[in-house]
DNA sequence: TTTTCGCTATGACATCTGTCACTGTTTTTG
DNA sequence: CAAAAACAGTGACAGATGTCATAGCGAAAA
């Protein structure tokens, strides 16, 4: 039997998926934490085989927890990442951050049930479509902006005109005229709407 | 025995709540979907006593689900919105469309079975977190669109220019321009930048 | 030291954008 | 039916936007 911390802030999920984990007879849940600094206690008190990590959370959120237990000196069990395609954007320094593995929150039960056994063996879980859209993303030319435009950009994304930009950021209006131009250059893009949702599609604002 | 149809991308959050409100005496989750097209056709196929609707989802989300509904003649179920604090600002809309409530994912099991029993009796139920923060935002009374204007705003958020937009909808650029204005009027806001963000934000697109 | 790069700035230019007024047609609604 | 919308269009206009060439300044890198 594999004893299990479950780490989840929204309540309905981390009880029903506390269930579903020990309807089966590897699996038994014995500890749950609402957030980060709930979970590290937990892990004060008694050890555990696996820990099943929430990404997004209030207090002290997944990377919280994973930078703690990095620096302390007590010995972590293995951590399996369980997050939304939302917020994957994090789980490269999860990865480097000493968790296991990630799964998708949609992922099957059967699977993710696998996913904790190996985890629990000693081996690594990088789910398919996860690691795809991330090399994906890497992949995809890394935009280089400087620290003005990215300045710029951050105004344009809240629906600044040139002048307003201009005001605020105490430059002439062709100045900001011209760092985005070059904004625009760097996203390949033709106008500043289109680099809003660009910059809103990459997450670089 | 209230029978309940869940709506749910994420199988893992599906399957744990369905089983938790099976453990209850009052309801029976007797429909499953992971998408809004799946609740639509297991409407088609059978009646429920309500409907508990996710907002994010894949393929059809919650909002096209109540616009599918709103659009059709058939009498549909009491819809509760069930979604993450992140997804919140499409609620004004759902509202608009008919949903009958919105609760939080975090919300507590027995509250969460007292707010299904209350959509049931014919109340809304709308949770006070929620209310509070979208009273705090202002969020503005109820944008009215038309179907071109709606055609339009989408264009306007993929990014296309008026040349562009009015060469896909077959109008005159002129026609663009002017529904573009309409639109900026409606959604109060000073340029087609400023639409795209608060469609974005509305839950619009 | 020389070069490169980021930041600032200006002026000119073509184009795009949004507003307004006004004219119609068609469809919906009271 | 009559009024009210939605839809399509035009022309004119002011202002915003984006491009380009050019240039000075300071800091960092070669």
């Amino acid at each position: 039997m594999i004893s299990c911390l479950l780490v989840e802030d929204q309540t309905l999920v981390r009880l029903g998926l506390a269930n579903l984990l020990n309807l089966s007879d590897v699996i038994c849940v014995e500890g749950q934490a609402e957030n980060g600094e709930e979970a590290l206690n937990q892990l004060e008190q008694r050890d555990f085989d696996v820990m099943l990590l929430d990404m997004r959370m209030p207090v002290l959120d997944g990377l919280g927890v994973l930078r703690a237990l990095q620096n302390s000196t007590k010995c972590a069990p293995p951590i399996l990442i369980i997050t939304t395609f939302e917020d994957c954007e994090v789980l490269v320094s999860a990865m480097a951050l000493g968790a296991k593995g990630y799964v998708l929150k949609n992922i099957e039960l059967e699977e993710l049930i696998e996913s904790i056994k190996q985890i629990v063996a000693g081996r690594k879980v990088l789910q398919p479509a996860l690691t795809d859209y991330l090399l994906q993303k890497q992949i995809s030319p890394q935009i280089e902006l400087t620290e003005k435009e990215r300045q710029v950009l951050t105004c344009l994304s809240l629906g600044m005109a040139n002048k307003t930009i201009a005001r605020n950021l105490h430059n002439s209006e062709g100045t900001i005229r011209n760092h985005v131009s070059h904004i625009l250059a760097k996203l390949e893009v033709q106008d500043r709407t289109q680099a809003v949702l660009k910059a809103i599609e990459l997450g670089l604002v």
